[in-house]
RNA sequence: CGCGGGGUGGAGCAGUUGGCAGCUCGUCGGGCUCAUAACCCGAAGGUCGGAGGUUCGAGUCCUUCCCCCGCAACCA
């Protein structure tokens, strides 16, 4: 059985993730069951990155210790992610015991190899805000936060030989075209930072402490991102000098699912510290577009933000999930709105599939008492329905290996109209007052298997309402083609989506 | 000239190597009665951001301009 490692970014602590943080592990959740319905060893690991000044800061601010602030966001990000009904199978946390010793490890073998060295940071540096900014950052030459002169300031610091990598890492994007997704991403991180030239990347911080402390000088902690990345290998039982059968067996990860905006992190420092520690790359990462909320950047200030929780409570968990898989495209930020989610439930959940699991289980129900079994008196019109049903399994397959997940959505959909379609075409209701009740039962039988197979493959979006597809179909068979050998006898139809009336 | 993405009927989006401009929603008209006022059929609606060029032929390739949005490495 082959395997299948797929990770998401670990989420940070700083604050309740609202609906476009949510995506990615929703996303991540529809390839993950996807990969297992089609029998692969799936391992997904999520969690949260938890160290950090932001955190130091916040706990200030809210008078607890960094600790009892992240316990708190952790367990509220746990708590959304168990809402969306997502299947990870760990969720992991940076302030775990044996990720913070393996990662003073790793960055000891690093030092130890001459990779991690000590020298001194030099930037621009505003004493109020206690921060350091490139001149890049700078506007109009002062700091960016409160628009104060800045000193130029230098500190000791570790830094990481980055340029060291960078040849290593040229050549190894360009034999992997596919690594980064979507592949116009490649270009981006190509021209702006790698062939630009790689500075060493400044990996300790003296200025706060929550972090995790470089064990041979404790005054230094770890910057957040080598700390961040590395929980994808030591929460698989990676170690300096001993690896887990778990990490053998699973890394290198399949894939890296993360925002578009930490691609670099991801593609460049990821890897490097990798070809450092002499293991393996990741295969693929894919950095998803955002969710904007009506075509705006959602953010606290512009008091435009939607949550996930909140939106689970008004429209339902397969609802949300059938949304932001089926409408946010693959490459290009999607949109977000009341009116938008409404219209897809109306359209689509309510009217094409739930309308048509429930007219066609209240047919069997009503001219069968729900038994139905292929009677096989076949008409040309089932054809071109059998087929679709039976390329369905080819046709999601193919768009979920691009990671085109609302492609696979859209093929489902296409079967579900074309069995609408198939109802008005055969009219069983004028089958049932004449005297020919076998084609009548034989096209009940069509459309009861449709259902099924289109059930089997809507698992990995909206696994709730397929489980209840199943059930009022009232069979076990999760096979992906056409079965004319199944036996119905349903159960009592059920709405599956309520139709929201307009406000 | 810092880098990248985008501009396609009222709304949201597709459009591989250039070959009749498509899909969903909405609107209008019709059909049907199994079903959740649902389902099915048909119609209207676009100078594909502007201008120029290559070509028998350009949404697609080239040049230039306008507009929107990200990123710009020690904040994650």
């Amino acid at each position: 059985m082959d395997k299948f490692y797929i990770s998401t970014a670990i989420a940070y602590t700083s604050a309740k993730p609202h609906i476009g943080n949510t995506y990615e592990i929703v996303l991540a959740d529809s390839i993950a069951r996807f990969k297992r319905l089609k029998g692969y060893d799936v391992y997904f690991q999520t969690g949260t990155d938890e160290h950090g000044e932001k955190i130091q800061i916040k706990a200030n601010e809210k008078g607890c210790t960094p600790q009892e602030y992240v316990d708190d966001i952790a367990s509220q990000i746990k708590n959304i992610w168990d809402i969306m009904n997502t299947s990870y199978d760990r969720f992991v946390r940076t302030t775990d015991e044996k990720h913070m010793e393996v990662v003073q490890r790793i960055f000891k073998k690093m030092y130890d190899k001459g990779d991690i060295y000590l020298g001194k940071y030099e930037g621009n540096y505003c004493t109020p805000c206690e921060s350091f900014f490139t001149d890049a950052q700078l506007v109009d030459g002062k700091c960016p936060d409160c628009g104060r002169p800045v000193e130029k300031k230098s500190e000791e610091a570790y830094f990481f030989r980055l340029s060291k990598y960078q040849d290593k890492l040229v050549e190894f994007i360009e034999n992997n075209p596919e690594f980064i997704q979507p592949v116009a991403r490649k270009n981006e991180m190509m021209n702006n930072f790698i062939k630009v030239g790689l500075q060493d990347l400044c990996v300790s911080r003296t200025s706060f402490d929550w972090g995790i402390p470089v064990d041979f000088n404790p005054k230094h902690v770890v910057y957040v991102w080598l700390d961040a990345l590395t929980n994808y290998i030591t929460n698989i039982g990676y170690d300096v000098d001993n690896q887990s059968e778990e990490f053998k067996k699973y890394w290198p990860a399949d894939l890296h699912l993360v925002g578009k905006d930490i691609i670099r992190f991801h593609t460049i420092y990821w890897p490097a510290f990798l070809m450092s520690l002499d293991i393996p790359l990741p295969k693929k990462v894919f950095g998803h577009p955002w969710l904007l909320m009506d075509n705006d950047k959602m953010s606290k200030s512009k008091g435009n933000v939607m949550y996930a929780d909140d939106l689970v409570k008004e429209y339902g968990v397969d609802a949300v999930r059938y949304y932001v898989l089926s409408k946010i495209p693959f490459q290009n930020d999607g949109n977000i709105t009341h009116e938008l989610l409404t219209e897809t439930i109306n359209s689509e959940l309510a009217n094409v599939l739930g309308n048509l699991v429930n007219r066609t289980i209240s047919m069997a129900k009503k001219y069968f008492d729900g038994k139905v079994t292929n009677t096989k008196i076949s008409e040309d019109v089932d054809i071109e329905l059998i087929r679709m049903v039976n390329e369905l399994d080819k046709n999601v397959t193919e768009k979920m290996d691009e990671l085109h997940i609302g492609e696979a959505i859209e093929a489902i959909f296409e079967v579900l109209k074309r069995s609408n379609k198939y109802i008005d075409e055969t009219t069983p209701w004028v089958l049932a007052k004449s005297e020919n009740k076998d084609r009548l039962e034989t096209v009940l039988f069509n459309l009861l298997e449709s259902i099924r197979v289109c059930a089997v493959f809507l698992q990995p979006y909206i696994p709730e309402t397929s489980d209840k597809i199943m059930e009022q179909l009232n069979i076990e068979d999760k096979s992906f083609g056409f079965n004319e050998n199944n036996q119905y006898n349903v159960n009592d139809p059920h709405p599956l989506f309520l139709r929201i009336e307009k406000k």
